[in-house]
RNA sequence: GCUCCCAUAGUCUAGCGGUUAGGACGUCGCCCUCUCACGGCGAAAACACGGGUUCAAAUCCCGUUGGGAGCGCCA
C-alpha cells in the first residue's frame, strides 16, 4: 500500500431498504475511515435497472443519515460511469483478454441443467472463444452478443483477506464471466473492479457473500495490471433459526428500528458488537468505536441477531441519554400518536422520572402519555382499587394534598404516609388507585413523582371520577 | 451436486499450548420496592465429534458432522 490516505467505500444495491446487515458493513467502514483519517465514499450500484429504484436510493440515503454515517464522497452512481466500464472492457477485448459471446440465455440454461444433472458445476464451455474469427465476424452482425472475460486457467488465486486469512480457490474453478449484457450494459464483477480502482479504493470492506466473487475481481485486477486493495469480508448476520436474515426474522430494516423507538446510538453499539469484540466491552461512545475498532478482532463466523440484547442496550442508552435530547426524540412518537398539544416542561420532567421504566421511545409514549391525556381505566381497574376500604383514605389523602406546600417528591409522600399511619393498610393499597385513577394505567412512573408533576387541579379532578 | 467459508453455554463473545474456561444478553432464585423498571447478590448453562502433533490442546494439523455462502446477460 502506498502512504497516501486509506479509502472506504460503502456499495449498496438501491433494490430495497437498507437492512442491518449492510448498515453493520457500511459502519465499519465508516470507523475504519474515521479512525484513520481517511475517506468513505457512498457508491449506489445501480446497474441491474430492472430492479433498482429511486425509492430504494432514497431509503438508504435516509437510513446512512439516521445513523449519522456521513460520507465525505458521492453518493456516485455506477449508471453515470458506462463510459469508464466500457473503455476497459474495450481494452479487455483488443488485448484478447475478453470475447463476445453468441448464446442465448436460453442455451446457456440447458448447459447449467446438463452440468447440474450430471453433478458437475456450471462452468461456461467457452463455445464462443473456440468461434473462429470469419464466424464471428459473422455473427456479430446478426443479433446482439455479449462479451466474456477470458478467465485464465492456470495455477491459484489466493485472497489475503483481513478477517478470513488466505483463501485459495483454483483458477480452473473460475468460468469465463460476462462482463457486458447483450443490451451493453456492464456487470457487477467488472464495475466493482474498475470503480474500487478508479477511485482508489484502498480497503475492500463487505459482505462475506461476496468472498467467492473476489477471486474472479482479482483476475480482473490482474487483466487490467491494477494493484490490489485490502480485502476484508465481514460475516454475514443470521436470524435465529441460522437463515439469512429476512423479513420472517422480523424487522430487518433500518429505519424499522428507528420506528419502533431505537436510538441510534444503541442500534450501531449492538451492531458494532455483533462480531466484533475489545475485551468485556459491551458499551462503547462512538469515539471509543472509532478508537477501538480493527478488522484483525472481527469474528470470522456468522452471527445471529439477538433483538433482545439490542433491547437491553437501548434501555441502557435511553437511561444515560440527557432528558432534553430523549425529549427531542419522544415528541414526534407522541405527535404520531395524535397527542398534542405537549407542554415541552411537562415533557421533560415526564422522561426524567420514566428513563429508567422504558426500553424504547415507543414505550416511553405509552408511559408518560397521560400527562397530556386522560385515559379511562378499565372498569375492573377501577372496581378493583376503589374499594370501599380504600376511598375514605384517598379522600383523605386528596384533602391532605389540596393545601399542601411546599407541592414536592417528599411533602406528597408525607401526605401518603400519614394516611398509611392511621389506616394500617400498606402504601399500596393507597398508591395504587392513584396510579390506576391518574394515569389509566396500573404502571407508571413514582406516583409521588407522577402527582408532582400532574399538579394539585388535575390530580384531584381525575381522582373524582372514580369516588 | 461442485467450490469456498465457519464451528466456546439458547445468543454475542474473551481465550491466541499450561485458566477453577472469563464477560454480556436471556433464563431462574433472593434482596430492594407505591406499580413497572433500575440496581444488588446468587444459580443453571459451553469448548460439535474422531484422530493426530506435544510433557501438555478450547487453542496447532487432518478428517467427520453440522451450519452458511457462491455457482445468473443479480449485486
Amino acid at each position: 500500500m502506498t502512504d497516501t490516505k486509506p479509502r472506504f467505500r460503502f456499495a449498496p444495491s438501491p433494490t430495497g431498504y437498507l437492512h442491518i446487515g449492510g448498515a453493520r458493513t457500511a459502519f465499519y467502514n465508516y470507523l475504519l475511515a474515521r479512525k484513520w483519517g481517511g475517506t468513505f465514499i457512498l457508491r449506489i450500484e445501480d446497474t441491474d435497472l430492472e430492479r433498482s429504484t429511486p425509492e430504494s436510493i432514497q431509503a438508504i440515503l435516509d437510513s446512512m443519515k439516521w445513523l449519522g454515517l456521513e460520507w465525505d464522497e458521492g453518493p456516485y452512481f455506477q449508471t453515470q460511469r458506462f463510459e469508464i466500464y466500457n473503455q476497459h472492457i474495450e481494452k479487455l477485448i483488443l488485448e484478447k483478454k475478453a470475447y463476445p459471446c453468441f448464446c442465448t440465455p436460453q442455451e446457456l440454461e440447458a448447459k447449467r441443467k446438463q452440468a447440474h444433472a450430471e453433478k458437475r458445476k456450471p462452468i461456461y464451455d467457452r463455445t464462443c472463444f473456440k468461434l473462429s474469427e470469419s464466424e464471428v465476424q459473422k455473427r456479430k452482425t446478426e443479433a446482439p452478443y455479449c462479451i466474456r472475460f477470458h478467465s485464465p486457467d492456470e495455477g491459484d488465486i489466493v485472497v489475503h483477506d483481513v478477517i478470513k486469512g488466505d483463501v485459495r480457490t483454483a483458477s480452473r474453478e473460475l468460468d469465463d464471466l460476462i462482463i457486458r449484457r447483450a443490451d451493453g450494459s456492464p456487470t457487477y464483477n467488472l464495475t466493482v473492479v474498475v470503480d474500487d480502482v478508479t477511485m482508489g479504493i484502498t480497503h475492500v470492506i463487505r459482505g462475506d457473500d461476496h468472498l467467492n466473487n473476489t477471486p474472479r475481481q482479482i483476475q480482473l485486477y490482474q487483466a487490467f495490471g491494477y494493484p490490489l486493495p485490502i480485502f476484508a469480508h465481514v460475516p454475514m448476520i443470521l436470524g435465529a433459526d441460522k437463515q439469512r436474515l429476512s423479513k420472517r426474522h422480523g424487522a430487518t430494516s433500518v429505519m424499522a428500528y428507528q420506528e419502533m423507538g431505537y436510538l441510534k446510538e444503541a442500534l450501531l453499539n449492538y451492531l458494532v458488537r455483533l462480531g466484533w469484540s475489545f475485551k468485556d466491552q459491551e458499551v462503547f461512545t462512538r469515539e471509543e468505536m472509532i478508537e477501538k475498532f480493527s478488522l484483525e478482532a472481527v469474528s470470522p463466523s456468522a452471527g445471529i441477531f439477538n433483538p433482545e440484547k439490542l433491547l437491553w442496550l437501548n434501555g441502557v442508552y435511553i437511561r444515560q441519554s440527557q432528558p432534553d435530547y430523549l425529549a427531542d426524540l419522544t415528541l414526534p412518537f407522541l405527535e404520531k400518536k395524535g397527542i398534542t398539544p405537549v407542554d415541552p416542561k411537562i415533557l421533560l420532567e415526564g422522561i426524567k422520572i420514566s428513563q429508567e421504566k422504558v426500553k424504547t421511545l415507543v414505550e416511553m409514549v405509552e408511559m408518560i402519555d397521560f400527562f397530556f391525556v386522560k385515559n379511562r381505566p378499565d372498569e375492573k381497574l377501577i372496581l378493583k382499587f376503589f374499594t370501599e376500604e380504600t376511598k375514605p383514605w384517598i379522600k383523605e389523602v386528596i384533602e391532605g394534598l389540596k393545601n399542601l406546600t411546599p407541592w414536592n417528591h417528599d411533602s406528597i409522600a408525607s401526605v401518603f404516609n400519614d394516611s398509611v399511619q392511621k389506616s394500617g393498610l400498606g402504601l399500596g393499597k393507597i398508591a395504587q388507585p392513584f396510579r390506576v385513577g391518574l394515569t389509566g394505567r396500573t404502571i407508571s412512573p413514582g406516583i409521588f413523582d407522577v402527582i408532582r408533576i400532574l399538579g394539585k387541579e388535575k390530580t384531584a379532578e381525575r381522582m373524582s371520577l372514580y369516588l
